[in-house]
DNA sequence: CTCTATTCGTGAAAAAAAGCACAGAATTTG
DNA sequence: CAAATTCTGTGCTTTTTTTCACGAATAGAG
């Protein structure tokens, strides 16, 4: 069973599944049902059960999912017992924004280091992070045990930026600029361009 | 040709292409190809084709696309001649770094309003923007203009929020909040859940 | 304890998206 | 100016993702 390939969609909805688990266990739900969790995600049951059945069999015929079994269950495949620690590279708006930001918290994902090209701002303290150069990023990146890096830089620098950032071992890059980064085939990047989206969204209007 | 439905990928590439071609343009490079296109952009070359042909014939076999014509074509298809107005609701940190981020002006993407409903930051400035009641939303939406909405509130706000905006004659929502937002059919949202992605990034590390 | 109403898990079918491959058209080269 | 090369536009194929639909399992009512 593990042995299919697993959709990209899937790990996503995965932990919106999560979520919403965990929302309707705290209003003291004990069983849920794929049908419950789609309509709240505007997906169909069939969906929900798919994406689990690619891990396992959690729930029981007639009745549902027990809510904390299925926590704990998707927990575990997602590795949501763990912290994941963060750095932003490029401390402009943005990338403050995203420093001071506190949704990240309650997900277990923490900034713990932020990068910057511009020496005036290499000093300067951040949501109690300090600004550093980004020549310390491949010491910093190992002493405070980065795994994901939030690229915020402009375009122009945004594949030099990618490449220190891969040589000093991130695997993980969330990209804010709008430019295709080339990186290794181990290397996951996720495109978030803000621009584009909204760009989208105005064709269909 | 105009018939076939377009795949939901296809408008944001030819955002990209656009981008793209606007670069090439400005190296005054007369002709592009669809390879070069796709090798910036990561992406086939016969998939920058198909993008294409759902709204017709551009290029000259041989040649390629002339790169000034291309534009103009991307442009008219994507309504890129006009100028988009849009408003921010919940000025918190990550609406503020918003209105003051200032990737969004060269596509004409222009945020002129901003919302919320924390009595304490009514009448704040930010970015030569005054805050206003959200009172005032369905007001200001039409005085301004304003056609795309942004919500950047906490989870708890964002569908009470979504539905003031769709009375208020949005039908726009670049959705910041992780909730899946109720709207009408002629509405669209385009989620952007960050702790998703960076989680969906840290299964694949 | 039996009957009914649910709901899961999952192959099989359908739909959507991407990639292939090639005829034909245009350009460049020698 | 003919031959070689380049590159588009597109029908067809393949791959990927979603939906359907139904057997089997379970809970709960009576």
């Amino acid at each position: 069973m593990r042995e299919k390939k697993i959709p990209v969609g899937t790990i996503s909805r995965l932990f919106a599944y999560l979520r919403e688990v965990k929302a309707l266990s705290g209003l003291n739900i004990r069983t849920v049902s794929s049908s419950t969790i789609g309509e709240r995600l505007n997906l169909s049951d069939a969906q929900v059960r798919k994406d689990l059945g690619f891990f396992g069999s959690f729930g029981t015929s007639g009745a549902g999912y027990n809510a904390n079994e299925l926590k704990k269950a998707l927990e575990s495949i997602l590795r949501k017992n763990q912290d994941w620690n963060m750095c932003v590279v490029g401390a402009g708006r943005l990338g403050s924004a995203l420093m001071i930001y506190p949704g990240f918290a309650k997900d277990r994902l923490n900034i713990v280091a932020a990068f910057d090209i511009n020496a005036r701002k290499i000093g300067k303290t951040i949501a109690g992070i300090s600004i550093e150069p980004i020549e310390n990023m491949a010491d910093t990146v190992v002493s405070k045990k980065i795994s994901i890096a939030i690229i915020t830089t402009p375009a122009g620098q945004a594949q030099f930026v990618s490449d220190m950032l891969v040589k000093s071992g991130i695997h993980c890059i969330m990209n804010f600029a709008p430019v295709k980064l080339n990186v290794p085939e181990d290397v996951k990047v996720e495109d978030v361009d803000l621009s584009r989206a909204l760009e989208t969204l105005t064709f269909f209007a």
